[in-house]
DNA sequence: TTCAAACATCGATATCTGTCAATATTTATA
DNA sequence: TATAAATATTGACAGATATCGATGTTTGAA
C-alpha cells in the first residue's frame, strides 16, 4: 500500500532550510559545536540582520536549537531533526508498492 | 582540521530540488518505480508545463534520471545521488575539529 | 538609571521561482 | 507527408526570499 501519510509541505520546509548556500555554511559552522551568533557572524560575510534572519528559519524547522544566555544566543545542531531528515529522505526515495 | 572543501552552493542546489512540496510529491511518486511523465501527471494537480519544469530541476541535480523512448519520457530516482545526499547531510552536520 | 553589547525586527528592494496558457518540437504512424 | 500524441519551451505574472541599513529590544554592568 502506497504511503499517503506523508506531509510533503512539512518535508519541503525542512529541505528548504538547507536550500541556500549561506545556511549550509551556517550549519557546517555550528556543527563543530555550540556557538554564539557573534562568533558565527565572524566567519561569514553577511550582516547581523541577515544572520538573524537565517537563524530564525533554521530554528523554525527545528534543525537548530537556540539557547539564550544573557545577551548571547548560542546555536547548536539538533541532531534529532537531522536523523529525522535522513529517515525522511530514505522513505520518500525508497520503493513502495503502489495502491 | 576543518573541512573547507565543501561546495555549499552545490549542496544547496541539491536540497533546493526537494524544497518544494510538489517536487517532494513527484519524488515520492516515481520512487515506486520508473514512470512516464503522462502517468506522473495523472496523479498530480498541475499543468503539463509545470511538471516539465519540475522534472528539469530534478534532473539538473541528478536526483532523477530521464530516459526517452519514442515520444515518452520515463523518469526514475537516481539512488546514487540520494546516497550522496545522505552522506552530505551527515557530513555537514557531524562534529569536526576546528581549524 | 544610564550605557553598551548582542540580537531581533522592520521596511525597502532586487532577484528568484512556481504556475499557467500558448506555442514549438519530436516522433510514430496512417 | 500530414496528423496526433507526448513533451519541451516561451512569456507573463504573482508571490516568495535574501539582503541590507536603520531601529527596537533585552540584558548585564557601571
Amino acid at each position: 500500500m502506497k504511503n499517503n501519510n506523508i506531509n510533503h509541505k512539512k518535508i519541503a520546509k525542512l529541505f528548504k532550510a538547507l536550500s541556500e548556500p549561506m545556511r549550509v555554511k551556517i550549519i557546517d559552522t555550528i556543527s563543530s559545536g555550540e556557538l554564539c551568533a557573534c562568533e558565527v557572524l565572524k566567519s561569514l560575510s553577511i550582516s547581523q540582520s541577515t544572520l538573524s534572519h537565517h537563524m530564525k528559519i533554521l530554528m523554525a524547522c527545528d534543525l537548530v536549537i537556540g539557547r539564550k544566555k544573557a545577551t548571547w544566543m548560542y546555536y547548536s545542531i539538533n541532531r534529532k531533526t537531522v536523523n529525522n531528515m535522513l529517515d525522511i529522505l530514505m522513505l520518500i526515495t525508497s520503493k513502495k508498492s503502489r495502491e
